[in-house]
DNA sequence: CTGATGTTTCAAAATATATTGAAACTTATT
DNA sequence: AATAAGTTTCAATATATTTTGAAACATCAG
């Protein structure tokens, strides 16, 4: 296996992969390569590697902008804008974390907490959907309040995390 | 309001909660059915419910049973199939985290672990491209057996990684 | 075995999502 | 101010995914 070779596998691996949690894969892929390159590239230098338009370039590069992943370096003397990537996993795991839990995870743990609220009426079924809505509300809280509690903390956060759960 | 508007409510934002998280729409929506309703469903019941078709309906069960989260039950002297879904939430956190990990996160750790294993060729890319994934292999090996630690434990393993966690 | 009841499959249609490409826009340089 | 270099937007198009519905299949009761 060459280089070119192994970069194709791992930036295909990873819009598929990206696909199966419900990112897009050129986000994922664009970001795929910035992460392996050792600079920033152009705008020009990511259509030619992963063949796409000018126009999906830049809206899945705002978008990861958006995420808090990828940032623009701009040159005195170049009118050309630079992208690059955060290149620490640990960085990177912690910044997606946070970012799921702010735009997904708490929004849901909202309408769980509103709809558990239902009246009681006597019926099995109230009875039930208040009981299940409730556990589902609490399992979330525990689980985002784990996840923001855990990422919030050094660098180190998920080797701290292992020692603690296993030793 | 009402138990229906709850009902529709809750029904509602997991389908579109899995949709953001890769998981279609009526599958989660048929899972959220059972999960609140204090018996098992026939098909028929499902679909006047969910409104949707019959091989719909079909489809999304059997992939619910792959899943290990939905179970069929027969009565005798009655020709239908009723249905009915893991209703402890941590139970179900842990069957679904299992599946996902043994589905998605181990074939990609086979694929970083492979990749990773590019011949350094004293380019800068190459060394780049290395460094990279063995360091995105490192973190999704180590985040996924402590996922699968976790996971193993009994029943209250989300509050016992609570207190092992915070204390 | 036959008819009745119920389930599954799968090609076609509908829907949702992603991508293109060209025009509009922005900014820097002369 | 005009031109050049580059970026963004968005309607149209392409692609991928989901859903339907009807035919094929299965199973039970008489």
């Amino acid at each position: 296996m060459n280089y070119s070779e192994a970069k194709n596998k791992f930036i295909n691996a990873w819009g598929s992969l990206a696909t199966q949690w419900g990112i897009n894969r050129t986000m994922a892929q664009i970001h795929a390569l910035l992460f392996i390159t050792p600079g920033p590239l152009s705008v020009e230098e990511m259509m030619e590697e992963l063949q796409i338009s000018r126009g999906n370039t830049s809206m899945n590069l705002r978008q990861l902008m958006d995420w808090g992943i990828v940032f623009k370096e701009i040159r005195s003397g170049d009118r050309k804008e630079y992208f690059y990537t955060e290149k620490d996993v640990h960085e990177l795991a912690r910044i997606i974390m946070a970012e799921r839990s702010r735009r997904e995870i708490q929004p849901t743990i909202r309408i769980l907490s509103e709809v558990s609220e239902l009246k009681e009426d006597g019926t099995a079924e109230t009875r039930e959907f208040i009981k299940q809505t409730k556990a589902m509300f609490e399992l979330t809280s525990t689980a985002d309040s784990m996840i923001n509690r855990m990422v919030k903390q050094n660098k180190n956060w998920l080797t701290n995390a292992v020692i603690k759960l296993f030793t």
